[in-house]
DNA sequence: ATATTGATAAACACAT
DNA sequence: TATGTGTTTATCAATA
């Protein structure tokens, strides 16, 4: 059984998916200029009188264009949705999207190439080699464009024929509406694809060169500036003088000569800088007052940072504070160019928020989806292909390990952080799970919190996701939640795989990670009684780190000496208080309190604290006592063993009514639905339940 | 570059 | 003997 998992868990290495590129895009294109040449030989026979096959040609024409159309939609769509279940391990998403680049012509969504920028991934020859590619691209786009203009045309010159004949066939109409339709999707297209372009300039991505026209930002001017850009655009010249002509009144024009002008500059600034974006934003907003706000902080402004001109394209190094005012003034002064900046950085702003407002919506959805399907009997597992870590907290995260059936020792990516983050289950934070191991920071070993558990508690218990805990923190989190605050190994177990759908496959290998973590981990404690063993927990000693101890001194063993072990390792003593070992109910409920009210379990504040330890104490032996009276049986019969120990058994075993029911204070809240089938496990389940204890 | 830390595998001992 | 439990060590990978 161990050889199996042992392979098993080697063999995850390599499993990188690729996303493999779509179809060849330029053939596409390719064969969209034959159709535009078919198209327009009809146009040169609109005077004959065949009216019926230039009609059937044009519609030719009208489908190629837009199956080529939806084509291109769904492509973008595909490749925007090709992060999710990307797995990175050791190849870095560096190749993914430099291949997905490579490979797919296509015109790259904004969003694509935000992230890949955001990444930062490609270098800047490859970069620019996207950028021809997306040049090409549109002129490509134009090009059709204009071919169904001439068709619109053409149209319209056979309606009024028709009209003067006196007659007007209803299939006409409706060319000249799907025509029309079309239009409009390929001029939303290409506007999407101007703005993306024009991001690109001003990030200084793109360089056009001056025997290279504007091309692609010609069609800007045929699509209209949103209501809010207008607006916007108001607002920043308004806030200028007096002078100045409203945005409105800006053509593209402008836009095209500054652009050109303001890319020129930064070919060296070809990665994109998370910075520069959020000062692009600001700036966005009224540059005039923040140069007047600047003042006020004098060293903080948004256009400058490290020593760098922040404005976009620039990138002008200025000594200091006062030099780069100089410089904002001088270079960036209120001119056609600056506006135009202006204006483009309007449009990246309000292309960000596009995608921001959609990721969001993409997230609710998610998230909705994830929570109904909790509910369902059976999860389906990829539905969260959430592997990027992107973030959710939950969010994303990768590859689900559902799809490495043989991966059992990579982890995934936490959905949710444990101490950071959203609770959601986010899909971007997911990592991917790769074959890699993860290592959880020393955050994880916080000790997990009922609510990010219980938030997540669904999640995990229905997709085949790794937790994003340590075993450790795993195992603590049983005990603690267990009514008795200690577990049977086999308690432990059935806990794994009760919450974690991840742990109810390869168990030789988790089981044996589990006991090694048992054994391992100093705040991990084996107490035995006739009925077997069983482990408790100390938080002090897990919240205090590092819980490996190689070589440490064996732990509490019944057969030894009580008392001289705890000569030996005076912090026994106290492990055995603070957990649980020989803590009656009452203390137990007492520590439940605590926790209760958010103050650190079996605090040390118990132990330290004189009075509190001395409380301790005083209700052990009481608590010893009363055990004596109720289980004359058990008592200090056994000689090796301590008191303590003896009054284990009596309460120990005790089990509650239903387990599930019986919660301490740290369980989740979701524990009471568990499927019963779990848990029964004890050997000693008829032993008979000290409630007097009380 | 090094030290820590966590996960795994494996060897071993012991008990049932 | 087979299996379960527990301990220990070694190795690998991720991180600090």
């Amino acid at each position: 059984m161990m050889q199996e998992s042992g392979t098993e868990a080697k063999s995850n290495g390599s499993a990188i998916q690729n996303g493999s590129g779509g179809s060849n895009h330029l053939l596409e294109c390719g064969s969209l200029r034959e159709g535009r040449s078919n198209g327009e030989t009809p146009a040169v026979d609109i005077g004959a009188a065949d009216l019926a096959h230039a009609q059937q040609q044009q519609q030719q024409a009208l489908q190629v264009a837009r199956q080529l159309l939806l084509q291109q939609q769904q492509q973008q769509q595909q490749v925007s949705g090709l992060k999710s279940p990307k797995r990175n391990d050791k190849q870095p998403a560096l190749q993914v999207p430099v291949s997905v680049a490579m490979m797919t012509p296509q015109v790259i969504t904004p969003q694509q190439m935000q992230q890949i920028l955001q990444q930062q991934v490609l270098s800047p020859q490859q970069l620019q080699v996207l950028l021809q590619q997306q040049q090409a691209l549109m002129l490509q786009q134009q090009q059709l464009q204009e071919f169904y203009k001439k068709q619109q045309e053409q149209l319209q010159l056979q309606l009024l024929q028709q009209q003067h004949a006196g007659k007007q066939p209803k299939e006409q109409q409706q060319v000249a509406t799907q025509q029309l339709a079309f239009q409009q999707q390929l001029l939303q297209m290409q506007q999407l694809q101007q703005q993306h372009l024009l991001s690109l300039q001003r990030q200084g991505l793109l360089t056009i060169q001056p025997g290279q026209p504007a091309l692609p930002l010609q069609p800007l001017a045929q699509g209209m500036i949103p209501t809010e850009l207008q607006q916007l655009w108001k607002e920043v010249t308004s806030a200028h003088t007096a002078e100045e002509t409203t945005g409105n009144n800006h053509s593209s024009l402008d836009l095209t000569t500054t652009c050109v002008s303001s890319s020129a500059p930064s070919k060296t600034s070809l990665i994109m800088n998370p910075h520069a974006s959020t000062n692009g934003q600001l700036s966005v907003h009224t540059p005039k007052r923040e140069s007047l706000s600047h003042e006020e902080h004098p060293h903080s402004h948004p256009l400058y940072g490290h020593g760098v001109c922040k404005w976009p394209g620039c990138e002008a190094v200025c000594e200091d504070f006062q030099s780069f005012l100089k410089h904002l003034n001088s270079e960036h002064a209120l001119d056609d160019r600056s506006t135009a900046q202006c204006r483009v950085q309007m449009q990246v702003v309000q292309q960000l928020e596009l995608q921001l407002a959609k990721d969001k919506e993409r997230l609710q959805a998610m998230m909705t989806h994830l929570h109904v399907k909790s509910t369902e009997p059976k999860a389906a597992p990829q539905p969260l292909n959430l592997v990027s870590s992107v973030t959710l907290s939950k969010s994303a995260s990768e590859a689900s390990p559902q799809s490495l059936p043989h991966t059992p020792t990579t982890p995934t990516a936490p959905l949710t952080p444990v101490t950071q983050g959203p609770s959601v289950i986010t899909t971007t934070s997911m990592h991917t799970v790769g074959p890699i191991r993860r290592r959880y920071s020393d955050k994880y070993n916080v000790p997990i919190s009922s609510a990010d558990i219980a938030q997540n508690q669904e999640f995990y218990k229905n997709a085949e996701v790794r937790p994003p805990f340590t075993y450790a923190s795993l195992i603590r989190q049983a005990i603690l939640e267990s009514p008795e605050k200690q577990l049977t190994l086999n308690e432990i177990y059935n806990w794994f795989t009760r919450m974690f759908a991840y742990f109810r496959r390869n168990a030789a290998t988790w089981k044996g990670a589990i006991r090694t973590n048992l054994s391992l981990h100093k705040c991990f404690i084996r107490v035995e009684d006739e009925f077997g063993s069983f482990w408790t927990v100390d938080d002090e000693e897990f919240k205090r780190g590092r819980h490996i101890q190689r070589g440490r001194p064996r732990k509490y063993c019944p057969d030894e000496n009580f008392d001289e072990l705890v000569a030996h390792n005076p912090s026994l003593i106290k492990n055995m208080q603070s957990s649980h070992a020989y803590c009656t109910p009452l203390n137990a409920a007492l520590q439940a309190s605590m926790a209760e009210n958010s103050i650190p379990l079996y605090t040390t504040a118990s132990m330290g604290n004189p009075t509190l330890g001395n409380l301790a104490s005083a209700i052990r032996e009481e608590l010893n006592g009363a055990m004596e009276h109720t289980n004359s049986n058990e008592s200090d019969s056994s000689p090796g063993r301590s008191p303590m120990q003896a009054v284990h058994p009596v309460h120990v075993k005790e089990e509650p009514l239903d387990p599930e029911e019986a919660e301490g204070p740290l369980s989740l809240v979701t524990t009471a639905n568990h499927s019963p089938d779990f848990d029964h496990d004890r050997d000693y389940e008829d032993e008979p339940v000290n409630e007097d204890m009380e």
